[in-house]
DNA sequence: TGTACATCAGTGAACGCGCGTTCACTGATGTAC
DNA sequence: TGTACATCAGTGAACGCGCGTTCACTGATGTAC
Protein backbone atom coordinates (compact mmCIF):
# COMPACT_ATOMS: atom_id res chain seq x y z
CA UNK A 1 0.00 0.00 0.00
CA UNK A 2 0.82 3.66 -0.56
CA UNK A 3 2.44 5.38 2.25
CA UNK A 4 2.79 8.94 3.01
CA UNK A 5 5.63 11.41 1.68
CA UNK A 6 7.21 11.48 5.56
CA UNK A 7 6.71 7.77 5.64
CA UNK A 8 8.91 7.70 2.83
CA UNK A 9 11.38 9.60 3.59
CA UNK A 10 11.72 8.14 7.50
CA UNK A 11 11.58 4.77 5.72
CA UNK A 12 14.52 5.79 3.51
CA UNK A 13 16.65 6.88 6.56
CA UNK A 14 15.79 3.26 8.39
CA UNK A 15 17.07 1.48 5.63
CA UNK A 16 20.49 3.46 5.26
CA UNK A 17 21.01 3.56 8.83
CA UNK A 18 20.36 -0.45 9.69
CA UNK A 19 22.96 -0.81 6.40
CA UNK A 20 25.59 1.16 8.27
CA UNK A 21 25.36 -0.54 11.34
CA UNK A 22 24.77 -4.27 9.71
CA UNK A 23 27.79 -4.12 7.20
CA UNK A 24 29.93 -2.89 9.75
CA UNK A 25 28.65 -5.73 12.28
CA UNK A 26 28.65 -8.59 9.74
CA UNK A 27 30.85 -6.84 6.48
CA UNK A 28 29.34 -6.38 3.16
CA UNK A 29 28.90 -9.68 1.76
CA UNK A 30 27.43 -11.17 5.40
CA UNK A 31 25.01 -8.99 4.74
CA UNK A 32 21.53 -9.45 2.47
CA UNK A 33 19.34 -7.02 1.03
CA UNK A 34 16.37 -9.20 2.95
CA UNK A 35 18.63 -8.74 6.15
CA UNK A 36 18.84 -5.00 5.89
CA UNK A 37 15.04 -4.77 4.99
CA UNK A 38 13.97 -6.58 8.15
CA UNK A 39 15.78 -4.55 10.38
CA UNK A 40 14.11 -1.42 8.79
CA UNK A 41 10.89 -2.43 9.09
CA UNK A 42 10.34 -3.46 5.42
CA UNK A 43 10.04 -6.09 3.17
CA UNK A 44 12.49 -7.32 0.90
CA UNK A 45 10.73 -6.41 -2.30
CA UNK A 46 10.42 -2.18 -1.18
CA UNK A 47 14.10 -2.20 -1.42
CA UNK A 48 14.11 -1.38 -5.72
CA UNK A 49 11.95 1.35 -5.11
CA UNK A 50 14.74 3.14 -3.18
CA UNK A 51 18.17 2.11 -4.58
CA UNK A 52 19.26 1.02 -7.83
CA UNK A 53 21.64 -1.91 -6.41
CA UNK A 54 22.73 -2.93 -2.84
CA UNK A 55 26.27 -1.67 -4.15
CA UNK A 56 24.61 1.81 -3.93
CA UNK A 57 23.57 1.47 -0.83
CA UNK A 58 26.90 0.39 0.65
CA UNK A 59 28.19 4.07 -1.17
CA UNK A 60 25.42 5.61 0.66
CA UNK A 61 25.63 3.61 3.99
CA UNK A 62 29.36 4.15 4.06
CA UNK A 63 28.80 8.10 3.28
CA UNK A 64 26.00 8.31 6.10
CA UNK A 65 28.32 6.60 8.58
CA UNK A 66 30.84 8.64 7.55
CA UNK A 67 29.69 12.04 7.96
CA UNK A 68 31.33 14.47 10.65
CA UNK A 69 29.74 13.64 14.37
CA UNK A 70 28.18 16.52 15.62
CA UNK A 71 29.73 17.11 18.55
CA UNK A 72 33.60 17.67 18.27
CA UNK A 73 36.08 16.02 20.54
CA UNK A 74 39.49 17.79 21.23
CA UNK A 75 42.24 15.35 19.56
CA UNK A 76 43.23 13.32 23.03
CA UNK A 77 40.00 12.71 23.82
CA UNK A 78 38.65 11.58 20.72
CA UNK A 79 41.75 9.33 20.56
CA UNK A 80 40.93 7.73 23.81
CA UNK A 81 37.79 7.04 22.64
CA UNK A 82 38.68 5.73 19.64
CA UNK A 83 41.48 3.26 21.09
CA UNK A 84 38.79 2.29 23.65
CA UNK A 85 37.53 -1.89 24.34
CA UNK A 86 34.77 0.02 23.96
CA UNK A 87 35.28 0.85 20.04
CA UNK A 88 36.78 -2.37 19.59
CA UNK A 89 33.82 -4.64 21.06
CA UNK A 90 30.81 -2.20 19.39
CA UNK A 91 31.56 -2.57 15.42
CA UNK A 92 28.10 -1.71 14.43
CA UNK A 93 28.54 1.97 15.31
CA UNK A 94 32.58 2.03 14.78
CA UNK A 95 34.53 3.27 12.85
CA UNK A 96 34.37 2.55 8.67
CA UNK A 97 37.71 2.30 8.03
CA UNK A 98 38.75 -0.31 10.93
CA UNK A 99 35.57 -2.37 10.40
CA UNK A 100 35.32 -2.23 6.60
CA UNK A 101 38.60 -1.30 5.37
CA UNK A 102 39.94 -4.40 3.67
CA UNK A 103 36.56 -5.29 1.52
CA UNK A 104 36.20 -1.01 0.71
CA UNK A 105 39.32 -1.83 -1.03
CA UNK A 106 37.72 -4.10 -3.68
CA UNK A 107 34.51 -1.61 -3.60
CA UNK A 108 33.14 0.67 -5.97
CA UNK A 109 34.45 3.94 -6.93
CA UNK A 110 31.59 5.56 -5.24
CA UNK A 111 32.11 3.54 -2.07
CA UNK A 112 35.95 4.46 -2.44
CA UNK A 113 35.19 8.13 -3.00
CA UNK A 114 33.08 8.71 0.24
CA UNK A 115 35.97 7.06 2.19
CA UNK A 116 38.66 9.24 0.86
CA UNK A 117 36.85 12.31 1.16
CA UNK A 118 36.00 11.38 4.75
CA UNK A 119 39.70 9.99 5.50
CA UNK A 120 41.18 13.97 3.85
CA UNK A 121 38.57 15.58 6.78
CA UNK A 122 39.85 13.24 9.16
CA UNK A 123 43.26 14.22 8.33
CA UNK A 124 42.81 17.82 8.17
CA UNK A 125 41.30 17.66 11.67
CA UNK A 126 43.80 15.90 13.13
CA UNK A 127 46.82 18.02 11.37
CA UNK A 128 45.17 20.96 12.98
CA UNK A 129 46.20 19.49 16.52
CA UNK A 130 48.99 18.38 15.66
CA UNK A 131 52.36 18.47 17.03
CA UNK A 132 55.17 20.43 14.18
CA UNK A 133 56.32 23.82 13.05
CA UNK A 134 55.30 23.89 9.71
CA UNK A 135 51.86 22.99 7.92
CA UNK A 136 53.78 20.02 6.34
CA UNK A 137 55.16 18.32 9.52
CA UNK A 138 51.71 18.19 11.42
CA UNK A 139 50.40 16.86 8.01
CA UNK A 140 53.14 14.09 8.20
CA UNK A 141 52.21 13.49 12.33
CA UNK A 142 48.28 13.36 11.58
CA UNK A 143 48.89 11.18 8.80
CA UNK A 144 51.11 8.60 11.07
CA UNK A 145 48.69 9.14 13.79
CA UNK A 146 45.16 8.33 11.95
CA UNK A 147 47.19 5.28 10.05
CA UNK A 148 48.13 3.57 13.74
CA UNK A 149 44.73 4.29 15.02
CA UNK A 150 43.20 2.42 12.30
CA UNK A 151 45.26 -0.26 12.26
CA UNK A 152 45.77 -0.81 16.46
CA UNK A 153 41.46 -1.42 16.12
CA UNK A 154 41.87 -3.61 13.20
CA UNK A 155 44.44 -6.03 14.86
CA UNK A 156 42.92 -5.47 18.54
CA UNK A 157 39.66 -6.80 16.81
CA UNK A 158 41.30 -9.47 15.25
CA UNK A 159 43.71 -10.92 17.91
CA UNK A 160 42.27 -13.88 19.83
CA UNK A 161 44.10 -13.05 22.93
CA UNK A 162 42.86 -10.23 25.19
CA UNK A 163 45.51 -9.16 27.20
CA UNK A 164 47.62 -8.89 23.73
CA UNK A 165 44.65 -7.09 22.28
CA UNK A 166 44.67 -4.19 25.24
CA UNK A 167 48.22 -3.97 24.64
CA UNK A 168 47.34 -2.96 21.07
CA UNK A 169 45.24 -0.59 22.00
CA UNK A 170 47.11 0.92 24.77
CA UNK A 171 50.80 0.94 23.37
CA UNK A 172 49.39 2.81 20.17
CA UNK A 173 47.73 5.00 22.68
CA UNK A 174 50.70 5.79 24.32
CA UNK A 175 52.58 6.28 21.51
CA UNK A 176 50.29 9.09 20.24
CA UNK A 177 51.42 12.66 21.27
CA UNK A 178 49.37 15.66 19.99
CA UNK A 179 50.04 19.51 20.17
CA UNK B 1 42.63 -41.10 -12.22
CA UNK B 2 44.97 -41.85 -9.02
CA UNK B 3 47.71 -39.97 -9.30
CA UNK B 4 51.06 -40.40 -7.54
CA UNK B 5 51.91 -39.48 -3.85
CA UNK B 6 54.09 -36.94 -5.10
CA UNK B 7 52.14 -35.30 -7.55
CA UNK B 8 49.31 -35.36 -4.26
CA UNK B 9 51.48 -33.25 -1.78
CA UNK B 10 52.93 -30.91 -5.01
CA UNK B 11 48.71 -30.28 -5.89
CA UNK B 12 47.81 -29.51 -1.92
CA UNK B 13 50.94 -27.51 -1.95
CA UNK B 14 49.47 -25.61 -5.40
CA UNK B 15 45.83 -25.51 -3.63
CA UNK B 16 47.11 -23.33 -0.42
CA UNK B 17 49.37 -21.20 -2.54
CA UNK B 18 46.37 -20.20 -5.15
CA UNK B 19 44.28 -19.94 -2.33
CA UNK B 20 46.34 -17.42 -0.14
CA UNK B 21 46.81 -15.03 -3.52
CA UNK B 22 43.33 -15.24 -4.62
CA UNK B 23 41.98 -14.15 -1.44
CA UNK B 24 43.99 -11.69 -0.57
CA UNK B 25 43.48 -9.98 -4.01
CA UNK B 26 39.69 -10.64 -4.40
CA UNK B 27 39.00 -10.98 -0.60
CA UNK B 28 37.77 -14.64 1.03
CA UNK B 29 34.19 -13.82 -0.28
CA UNK B 30 35.10 -12.71 -3.88
CA UNK B 31 36.87 -16.30 -4.16
CA UNK B 32 34.73 -19.14 -4.96
CA UNK B 33 36.29 -23.20 -4.38
CA UNK B 34 36.09 -23.50 -8.09
CA UNK B 35 38.26 -20.57 -8.26
CA UNK B 36 41.09 -21.94 -6.65
CA UNK B 37 41.12 -25.27 -8.26
CA UNK B 38 41.22 -24.01 -11.27
CA UNK B 39 43.80 -21.78 -10.08
CA UNK B 40 45.66 -24.71 -9.31
CA UNK B 41 45.17 -26.74 -12.17
CA UNK B 42 42.66 -29.20 -11.23
CA UNK B 43 38.94 -29.19 -10.61
CA UNK B 44 36.31 -28.73 -7.92
CA UNK B 45 35.37 -32.26 -7.22
CA UNK B 46 38.70 -33.13 -5.65
CA UNK B 47 38.79 -29.74 -3.24
CA UNK B 48 37.03 -32.28 -0.43
CA UNK B 49 39.71 -34.74 -1.04
CA UNK B 50 42.05 -32.00 0.34
CA UNK B 51 40.32 -29.86 2.91
CA UNK B 52 37.03 -30.43 5.20
CA UNK B 53 35.25 -26.91 3.65
CA UNK B 54 36.45 -23.50 2.60
CA UNK B 55 36.42 -22.31 5.57
CA UNK B 56 39.13 -24.91 6.57
CA UNK B 57 41.39 -23.67 3.82
CA UNK B 58 41.16 -20.01 4.72
CA UNK B 59 42.92 -20.94 7.54
CA UNK B 60 45.60 -22.98 6.16
CA UNK B 61 46.38 -20.26 3.48
CA UNK B 62 46.38 -18.03 5.55
CA UNK B 63 48.63 -19.63 8.71
CA UNK B 64 50.73 -20.18 5.31
CA UNK B 65 50.86 -16.67 3.43
CA UNK B 66 51.67 -15.63 7.48
CA UNK B 67 54.69 -17.68 7.52
CA UNK B 68 58.05 -16.02 8.44
CA UNK B 69 60.12 -15.18 5.25
CA UNK B 70 63.01 -16.70 4.58
CA UNK B 71 65.15 -14.22 4.27
CA UNK B 72 65.21 -12.17 6.91
CA UNK B 73 65.65 -8.29 6.30
CA UNK B 74 66.42 -5.29 8.67
CA UNK B 75 63.50 -3.27 10.47
CA UNK B 76 64.21 -0.05 8.29
CA UNK B 77 64.51 -1.88 5.54
CA UNK B 78 61.11 -3.89 6.01
CA UNK B 79 59.57 -0.67 6.52
CA UNK B 80 60.86 0.51 3.27
CA UNK B 81 59.61 -2.47 1.86
CA UNK B 82 56.11 -2.49 3.17
CA UNK B 83 55.46 1.01 3.04
CA UNK B 84 56.13 0.83 -0.64
CA UNK B 85 53.97 1.48 -3.59
CA UNK B 86 54.78 -1.52 -5.11
CA UNK B 87 53.43 -3.72 -1.79
CA UNK B 88 50.34 -1.27 -1.99
CA UNK B 89 49.64 -2.52 -5.50
CA UNK B 90 50.29 -5.87 -5.42
CA UNK B 91 47.77 -7.19 -2.53
CA UNK B 92 48.05 -10.76 -3.85
CA UNK B 93 51.30 -11.83 -2.59
CA UNK B 94 50.71 -8.69 0.23
CA UNK B 95 50.51 -8.58 4.22
CA UNK B 96 47.60 -10.61 5.06
CA UNK B 97 46.74 -8.11 7.64
CA UNK B 98 45.99 -5.07 5.42
CA UNK B 99 44.78 -7.22 2.73
CA UNK B 100 42.59 -9.55 4.73
CA UNK B 101 42.08 -7.86 8.10
CA UNK B 102 38.65 -6.36 8.19
CA UNK B 103 37.30 -10.03 6.50
CA UNK B 104 39.37 -12.14 9.04
CA UNK B 105 38.07 -10.24 12.03
CA UNK B 106 34.89 -12.17 11.47
CA UNK B 107 36.58 -15.45 10.35
CA UNK B 108 37.40 -18.65 12.53
CA UNK B 109 38.88 -19.24 15.25
CA UNK B 110 41.47 -21.31 13.48
CA UNK B 111 42.40 -18.57 11.26
CA UNK B 112 42.12 -15.78 13.87
CA UNK B 113 44.53 -17.85 16.01
CA UNK B 114 47.11 -18.02 12.57
CA UNK B 115 47.26 -14.22 12.52
CA UNK B 116 47.66 -13.67 15.98
CA UNK B 117 50.59 -16.00 16.22
CA UNK B 118 52.26 -14.30 13.11
CA UNK B 119 50.97 -10.68 14.76
CA UNK B 120 52.73 -11.84 18.24
CA UNK B 121 56.13 -12.76 16.21
CA UNK B 122 55.68 -10.02 13.92
CA UNK B 123 56.09 -7.70 17.21
CA UNK B 124 58.77 -9.62 19.29
CA UNK B 125 60.72 -9.13 15.81
CA UNK B 126 59.90 -5.33 15.73
CA UNK B 127 60.52 -4.72 19.47
CA UNK B 128 64.01 -6.65 18.82
CA UNK B 129 64.76 -3.37 16.89
CA UNK B 130 63.49 -0.70 18.23
CA UNK B 131 64.14 2.68 20.36
CA UNK B 132 63.66 2.47 24.09
CA UNK B 133 65.61 0.99 27.29
CA UNK B 134 63.18 -1.16 28.81
CA UNK B 135 61.88 -4.42 26.79
CA UNK B 136 58.76 -2.89 27.98
CA UNK B 137 59.31 0.58 26.08
CA UNK B 138 60.72 -0.91 23.06
CA UNK B 139 57.56 -3.61 22.95
CA UNK B 140 55.01 -0.21 23.01
CA UNK B 141 57.36 1.22 20.40
CA UNK B 142 56.76 -1.96 18.45
CA UNK B 143 53.13 -2.05 18.77
CA UNK B 144 52.70 1.37 17.52
CA UNK B 145 54.93 0.61 14.51
CA UNK B 146 53.68 -2.33 13.73
CA UNK B 147 49.66 -0.97 13.69
CA UNK B 148 50.97 2.27 11.68
CA UNK B 149 52.04 0.12 9.21
CA UNK B 150 49.04 -1.97 8.81
CA UNK B 151 46.76 0.64 9.26
CA UNK B 152 49.05 2.81 6.16
CA UNK B 153 48.77 0.59 3.52
CA UNK B 154 44.78 -0.39 4.03
CA UNK B 155 44.28 3.59 3.45
CA UNK B 156 46.74 4.02 0.75
CA UNK B 157 44.64 0.78 -0.62
CA UNK B 158 41.36 2.61 -0.26
CA UNK B 159 42.25 6.39 -1.14
CA UNK B 160 40.67 6.91 -4.91
CA UNK B 161 43.43 9.74 -5.27
CA UNK B 162 47.17 8.68 -5.58
CA UNK B 163 49.15 11.87 -4.19
CA UNK B 164 46.99 11.06 -1.08
CA UNK B 165 47.79 7.30 -0.30
CA UNK B 166 51.42 8.12 -1.53
CA UNK B 167 51.25 10.80 1.35
CA UNK B 168 49.56 8.48 3.97
CA UNK B 169 52.92 5.79 2.96
CA UNK B 170 55.74 8.38 2.96
CA UNK B 171 54.14 10.15 5.78
CA UNK B 172 54.01 6.87 8.15
CA UNK B 173 57.30 5.74 6.66
CA UNK B 174 59.23 9.33 7.81
CA UNK B 175 57.14 8.77 11.01
CA UNK B 176 59.02 5.49 12.25
CA UNK B 177 62.24 5.33 13.49
CA UNK B 178 63.98 2.04 14.97
CA UNK B 179 67.45 1.50 17.05
C1' DT C 1 -16.06 19.88 2.91
C1' DG C 2 -17.05 15.55 0.46
C1' DT C 3 -16.47 12.17 -3.25
C1' DA C 4 -14.12 9.62 -7.19
C1' DC C 5 -10.14 8.24 -8.95
C1' DA C 6 -5.17 8.18 -10.27
C1' DT C 7 -0.91 7.37 -8.09
C1' DC C 8 2.53 4.68 -6.18
C1' DA C 9 4.96 2.47 -1.70
C1' DG C 10 4.85 -1.88 -0.01
C1' DT C 11 4.03 -7.05 -0.37
C1' DG C 12 5.43 -11.60 -1.30
C1' DA C 13 5.96 -15.00 -4.91
C1' DA C 14 9.07 -15.95 -8.41
C1' DC C 15 13.34 -15.60 -11.41
C1' DG C 16 18.00 -17.05 -12.63
C1' DC C 17 22.40 -17.63 -10.93
C1' DG C 18 26.51 -19.02 -8.50
C1' DC C 19 27.87 -20.95 -4.51
C1' DG C 20 29.61 -24.86 -1.24
C1' DT C 21 29.26 -29.47 -1.16
C1' DT C 22 28.28 -34.51 -2.59
C1' DC C 23 28.75 -38.52 -5.30
C1' DA C 24 28.97 -42.26 -8.90
C1' DC C 25 32.28 -43.16 -11.90
C1' DT C 26 37.09 -43.46 -14.19
C1' DG C 27 41.55 -44.95 -14.77
C1' DA C 28 46.43 -44.52 -13.10
C1' DT C 29 49.05 -46.07 -9.08
C1' DG C 30 51.12 -49.20 -6.33
C1' DT C 31 50.99 -53.64 -3.99
C1' DA C 32 50.74 -58.80 -3.55
C1' DC C 33 52.16 -62.87 -5.53
C1' DT D 1 60.75 -58.82 -13.20
C1' DG D 2 55.97 -59.45 -14.66
C1' DT D 3 50.96 -59.80 -13.93
C1' DA D 4 46.35 -59.17 -11.52
C1' DC D 5 43.91 -56.51 -8.74
C1' DA D 6 42.68 -53.28 -4.92
C1' DT D 7 43.11 -48.56 -3.97
C1' DC D 8 41.98 -43.96 -4.35
C1' DA D 9 42.86 -38.97 -6.62
C1' DG D 10 40.52 -36.66 -9.96
C1' DT D 11 36.33 -35.71 -12.94
C1' DG D 12 32.10 -33.52 -13.88
C1' DA D 13 27.18 -33.80 -13.19
C1' DA D 14 24.07 -32.88 -9.70
C1' DC D 15 22.24 -31.24 -5.07
C1' DG D 16 20.03 -27.69 -2.24
C1' DC D 17 20.34 -23.15 -0.83
C1' DG D 18 20.48 -18.20 -0.43
C1' DC D 19 21.37 -14.43 -2.94
C1' DG D 20 20.20 -9.99 -5.79
C1' DT D 21 16.67 -8.63 -8.44
C1' DT D 22 11.91 -8.40 -10.82
C1' DC D 23 7.07 -8.06 -11.03
C1' DA D 24 1.92 -8.46 -10.69
C1' DC D 25 -0.87 -7.11 -7.34
C1' DT D 26 -2.87 -4.41 -3.17
C1' DG D 27 -4.65 -0.72 -0.84
C1' DA D 28 -3.62 3.81 1.43
C1' DT D 29 -2.51 8.47 -0.09
C1' DG D 30 -3.39 12.62 -2.05
C1' DT D 31 -5.44 15.25 -5.83
C1' DA D 32 -9.21 17.09 -8.88
C1' DC D 33 -13.71 18.53 -8.97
Amino acid sequence: MKVSKEQVAKHRAQIVAAAGRLFRQRGFDGVSVADIMKEAGLTHGAFYGYFASKEALMAEAAAQALAPASKYLPAEQYADNYLSTRHRDNRADGCMFAGLGSEAVRGSDDLRHAMTEALRRQIDRFAAESKGRTEKERRRAAVATWSSMVGAVLLARLVDDESLSKEILAGTRASLSFD
